[in-house]
DNA sequence: TTTTTATATTGCAATATTACGATAATAAAT
DNA sequence: ATTTATTATCGTAATATTGCAATATAAAAA
């Protein structure tokens, strides 16, 4: 065994299971807080201010891409890694209206 | 390895990362609504309705658990899992607050 | 052109997760 | 007391994830 059945859930579950579980990582986390406060946006000063190897951030970074959270720029030999705010602000609705729906409770 | 370096980042994201992380899975979204939707807080109803093994929703209920999402009440020889609704509301104010501070960007 | 710098990809080892059958534990019903 | 019903735990197989070294790729600098 080892594989979730997504065939068994809605679209709708696995793509909000699909959200938080990007998200669900501490060096992600870092890396959209590193990009947004410290505006550390090229991939290498991730590397450094992270501490992971650059081999695992890039494979985090492409993580993020994957869901359409992160946008790249190819700035000379660097790469500027950029939030993409229509994504950000959509996945942070779909998580709301998740957790406003699932409000009400049996017992 | 395939450990992940927990002590390299701090307990805040360590913690936010694990929330997302439970709620990453089809199955704990899925049990999640069925409880709060469809009323169906008795742990062999979700067993039934979502249709995987009960081992496995057992263990999908304890993950819940250890993030204090689920309070687990006996009832007869059953067991009905409510919402705990303080926890619920936290949890998703700390994403907020994640997604709200982590909103301004660099390019 | 060669070298340097920055990032992506590949391959692999270690660990974690998912899922389930079997079994234990517990409580109601007979 | 025995049986039945419900849930938890254990053991295990299959798969996924994390992390890194090594290597490939691409662009600037020398």
């Amino acid at each position: 065994m080892g594989i979730t059945k997504s065939q068994i859930f809605t679209e709708s579950q696995n793509d909000l299971a699909h959200f938080f579980k990007v998200l669900g990582h501490p060096a992600r986390v870092a890396i959209l807080q590193h990009i947004s406060v410290q505006n550390a946006c090229i991939c290498n000063d991730l590397v450094e201010e992270i501490g992971l190897a650059q081999a695992t951030i890039s494979q985090h970074l492409k993580e993020l891409k994957s869901i359409g959270l992160l946008d790249g720029e190819v700035e000379g030999k660097s790469m500027c890694y950029c939030i993409n705010m229509d994504r950000w602000n959509t996945i942070q609705e779909q998580l709301n209206l998740f957790f406003n729906t699932t409000k009400s409770n049996c017992c």
